[in-house]
DNA sequence: CATGAATGAGTATTCATTCAT
DNA sequence: CATGAATGAATACTCATTCAT
């Protein structure tokens, strides 16, 4: 059984792989059914055995990149090994621009959807075993650090409105700066923000612990 | 003749008017130019004498809607008189986001654009007259206040995108928590990145400029 | 299985036999293709799995019909076996006038390219296999009465322009005579047109008549 | 009143000439009423001032186009006088190709209806002045060489016929030669042709020629 | 005479979805 | 399970023609 099974999965990373390159050429509105189907050698039916409709291919695909894509990033960060809570969080924040850079379809794709893919599947059942769940790595990394945050999951979904949304208009129109330009005030805010969500800390401490004075 | 030029600025306005509400009921991909033109009582041909398509209405809507949006939180600037830049910020901030609560069609429309709405426009010569230039506003209440700041467009980009992104998420969605609920973390955020944007400070002491001890 | 091929070739027979019904009552560019489906039954969608368009439609049938025409003409010919090849071709050239006669349709269709019908399909390997070979008949006659040509393609389509052009001039506005009235002449012309081509007389011998050298 | 006169027939001579340029470069049915005017530099409702529809203007082209074309050949005998009334056709011939060669725009315009532009002008009344009778011409060469023939008009239809069809199958698709290749061959024919109408060759003999008794 | 804004019927074409095989 | 022929509602867009100015 285990061979009709597989065959399953096969036919269903087809169809991911397929819609992915397409929403990618064409774009999703210009994409249709019979174009997934057609290049991935499958009958247009069979579509239908494996999703609702388009939309609904999208959004797992959707989930699915963010979710691979923030475990990439994961393990840039078990490699790299960086100093600080705030390191480690603009190494994440480098490396996911650094991806949406050279992948203009992935993109494209998950817009500035960036936080819905990870919070929206961080508390929910229903998430694909592939996709990986980024929230626990960053829970996990919070701890290693010994950061108290009142709210963590808002300080992530913060940081994530804010680098996917400011990277998508900088890479995609590169308004009002190219993400190049950005990167440095990105920097800057993203640490401010931390900061502010950070428990042992009014703001004036704050700073103490980052840049020790003497 | 000032008549038919009247007659056509009249029938433009209908339509923007028209796709609007449709937009808000229906949403874009479900409203049809058929939709637009019957509730507007003119004819299909007229849509196309006005726009180019359905997407070209949309973008100059967007625009449209945008700069009003922020004129009228101008108005509010000048009514309120807030006593520092940051108040003026956090006061545009809430009532761009309660007027994003009271309207989901305009917060459909805008979605995560607000800033595309005002920075793709400053710049531009071709913006309709009508859409009224908020970044000269935002130059204006800067210097009223006295804050010197290295890049103002950056550090309004970087408050669109964060306020624009995150309300969306949290009113349309109500995820990760209610606008409500945010709303809290959205100002200490924006506070933050306000200071980590401007010049007389240098990081280490901008605490002390703002929340004077004691 | 033969039953769903079955079935296509039907429907497509169908939209052949309609189309052609259209054209013939309304004229080409007055049929719609919601016209021709719904006489024949089938979904708008249907048309576009079997022709590109209505000129796709439109040249196949122009081809489908002249092979037609032609094969008949050829079963004329063996029915009344003429003495000669000229009077073969004029049986066939009035065989093919009367039939034109009495089909506006067909005569509409095929307007002034009788020729290529014919000419366009006898080298090319894509043509539909309803579609009959004439030129394949044609080369038989020639052999048959021992014609001897220097180029008999050049000398059928010359036959074919001529009785094709003219007919349709003659039959469809009656300018400048009806085709009866011109029958003889076209006779006459087709006569000479064949002497012409033929080899075992050089053109020496009909200047002779024309300009009597001495 | 010259004057208004004067610019009248300058605006029908702008969208005629604007038309052709048109029909040339897009094909008639991918050319619109707006294109024309647009370009024309008049106004859309100008254009229904001085034609009908598009149809009446393609028309009025057609017979423009060929008078003129047949008034230049015209000119061309008058320069060149050929010794004969064959040679006086195959000259025509001959320059009508010429000309049909460089103008593929032309040449698309008259499409087969070389015959209808001269025959269908030639007994009525309202053909625009501009006009030329080419059929008049005609009758002085015949009556010049002193051909007699039985029914000029009907040897006038069949060469225009026959040189106008096989020349755009030969120039426009180069089907089934090249109008080069085919030239010699359509001499022939075209001599054979004149001959089988002339006077002093009457049916009885003309066979008597082909198949000599003696 | 000239204009060009407005019209709206008309048309081609697409494509998600179903279901008999 | 898989197929792909058939469907037909839905839609965008065109363009000849009119008519008030």
């Amino acid at each position: 059984m285990g061979k009709v099974e597989a065959n399953k999965i096969q036919k269903k990373n087809t169809l991911f792989a397929t819609a992915f390159e397409l929403f990618h050429e064409k774009g999703f509105a210009r994409t249709t059914i019979s174009d997934i189907v057609n290049r991935a050698g499958l009958a247009k039916g069979t579509f239908y055995l494996y999703f609702k409709d388009k939309y609904d291919i999208r959004d797992k695909l959707i989930i699915h990149k963010t979710g691979q894509l923030l475990a990439a990033s994961h393990h840039e960060l078990l490699k790299k090994k960086p100093a600080s809570f705030e390191e480690s969080i603009l190494l994440v924040a480098d490396f996911v621009i650094e991806k949406l850079k050279q992948d203009r379809g992935l993109l494209a794709l998950i817009t500035k959807n960036l936080s819905w893919g990870v919070m929206g599947t961080a508390f929910q059942k229903n998430v694909p075993e592939e996709s990986v769940r980024f929230y626990d790595y960053y829970l996990e990394i919070l701890n290693r650090y010994q950061i108290s945050c009142t709210d963590p999951e808002l300080m992530l979904f913060t940081i994530l409105e804010l680098v996917g949304s400011t990277a998508c208009s900088c890479i995609l129109y590169e308004q009002p700066v190219s993400i190049d330009a950005y990167k440095p005030y990105l920097h800057r805010v993203l640490r401010s923000t931390i900061r502010s969500f950070s428990k042992n800390q009014d703001m004036e401490e704050s700073s103490h612990n980052k840049t020790p004075a003497t």
